[in-house]
DNA sequence: CGCTTTTGACCAGCGC
DNA sequence: GCGCTGGTCAAAAGCG
């Protein structure tokens, strides 16, 4: 007892600590804001902004110290996400209906049944906390579209090393067995065989799956011979353009820089299915920008979102799937999309199985970038992003005439908010002077009742997952993985 | 020679 | 039990 009192005493120092961090870049935030508010006036108006933002923008930087950013985690209500119950054709019909705006049959679903999960910032005015900011058509929104199914509570393994679990009692329901077998999809425009997600891969496997004519392909990593993680890749019947990877299993070893966004974002996913398997606050979120939403059992549509399009889960065999569809050309992916480019390296040296022609995700520039969401994106995630950001500039600068760049897709010097970052345990970042993401996505930051909760829990999940918190302050995310 | 890809066989789960 | 399907294995072939 006496070791968990004190065990909590540190463990609020840190968080009062995170928490004075964040006030200091709370102000830095604000500062830049105003230059950039300032840039823009001299510049062309925003683009998706109509005159009466611009009108207001002057208030907005006078009010903008007053503007919360709602970090919030758990259950979302009205959080519509798809559902992996759907069959493709209900799904269909269910999208049809959301474009045709006809969202009275959505909503009778989702009556006491959605209990879709997500996690983010969350923009508010204070001063008017009814003036919430509509984040599908101002903020660059990216979401995870999460399916799931009735044996979600009983499904296991996400590829952690204890995959002998899976005879546990349903009594004893742990969070890691939650996302144990999750999968997370991944939608994208490729003209090329495969992807090339940083990762070594060897392919194992092929087959012709029912419904699509297009072959689907099994690989393994084969970063470490006992790395369970597993993808599969298969062209979209629908638009041969389109590949699906779908991958499943957490990395037990140290990641190449270039393959940790895929990993994070497969991490985060699996955090979310965490959260959502033992929270029971209510919200959403979007994170930097990036919506995650995570549906329970039932249809959880989110119509307007750019990256909720109809897309059917290749996952028809009960796992929990999440859904990164990057196939639209809106810019809405393109913070997702410059983050990867960050992370990817280029094809050529990885493995004969990237030696074919593939789509890399533009990895001409390097840095790191704080935006690595998920804890569990390894076997050991400090040690993961330890070696990760260890070799920003290594063999990373070799490969890419150490051009610089910061996780937004401009180039980059040292940043003032690295100072914090340092707080935190994150080196040798290079964080963006002038967010790609329009300003308002992160323009405020909350003092949302379970704010202290939800940071503690999200910077767990960036800085790897060292943040052990007691339930009493928040749930400790990182805790859970291997 | 070592590694990867190919491909048919095999196995398990599921529905009927 | 049977057939279907998804997923994996492993021998053979290919490649640098």
């Amino acid at each position: 007892m006496e070791e968990a009192k004190e065990e909590n005493r540190r463990l609020k120092s840190s968080l009062s600590k995170i928490k004075k961090d964040f006030d200091i870049l709370q102000a830095q935030y604000h500062q830049l804001m105003v230059q950039h508010k300032e840039l823009n006036k001299f510049s062309s108006k925003g683009h998706h902004q109509d005159k009466e933002k611009d009108e207001n923008e002057d208030k907005e930087i006078v009010n903008e110290r007053e503007e919360l950013v709602s970090l919030s985690l758990g259950r979302r209500l009205k959080s519509p996400v798809s559902s992996g119950l759907m069959t493709n054709k209900e799904e269909k019909s269910k999208d049809i209906m959301e474009e045709a705006g006809d969202n009275k049959n959505l909503d009778d679903n989702e009556k006491g049944s959605n209990q879709g999960l997500s996690v983010g910032i969350e923009y508010k005015a204070l001063n008017n906390p009814n003036e919430k900011l509509d984040i599908d058509h101002i903020q660059e929104t990216m979401s995870l579209k999460i399916s799931n199914n009735n044996k979600i509570l009983s499904e296991n393994s996400y590829g952690f090393k204890n995959d002998g679990d899976d005879n546990e009692d349903e009594d004893e329901i742990l969070p890691q067995n939650l996302v144990k077998k999750t999968r997370v999809s991944v939608r994208s425009r490729c003209e090329t065989p495969t992807m090339n997600d940083g990762c070594q891969w060897r392919k194992y496997g092929q087959k012709i799956a029912k419904g699509n004519p297009c072959p689907r392909a099994y690989y393994r990593c084969t970063i470490a011979a006992s790395c369970p993680v597993r993808k599969q890749v298969q062209r979209s019947s629908e638009d041969m353009s389109i590949l699906i990877s779908t991958y499943e299993g957490t990395h037990n070893h140290p990641l190449p820089m270039s393959a940790t966004a895929m990993a994070s974002a497969t991490s985060a996913a699996a955090s979310m299915l965490l959260s959502g398997a033992s929270s029971s606050s209510s919200t959403a979120a979007d994170l930097q920008g990036l919506n995650f939403s995570l549906s329970g059992n039932n249809i959880t549509p989110k119509p307007k979102s750019p990256f909720l399009q109809s897309s059917s889960s290749p996952s028809s065999s009960g796992h929990p799937t999440v859904t990164l569809d990057l196939t639209t050309s809106s810019s809405s992916q393109q913070p997702f999309l410059s983050m990867l480019n960050r992370f990817s390296s280029p094809p050529s040296n990885v493995s004969r199985s990237n030696s074919y022609p593939s789509t890399n995700l533009n990895f001409s520039n390097n840095t790191n970038t704080l935006m690595n969401w998920g804890g569990g994106g390894g076997g050991n995630p400090n040690d993961q992003y330890r070696a990760a950001y260890s070799n920003i500039n290594t063999h990373q600068q070799s490969r890419t005439a150490g051009s610089s760049f910061d996780p937004f897709g401009r180039s980059s010097s040292s940043h003032p908010l690295q100072t914090n970052l340092d707080h935190i345990g994150i080196k040798n970042i290079k964080t963006p002077q002038v967010p790609y993401i329009p300003a308002e996505t992160i323009k405020a930051i909350t003092t949302d009742p379970n704010f202290q909760s939800a940071l503690a829990t999200a910077l767990s999940s960036i800085i790897g997952g060292d943040l052990k918190i007691d339930h009493n302050v928040t749930r400790n995310e990182a805790e859970k993985s291997p």
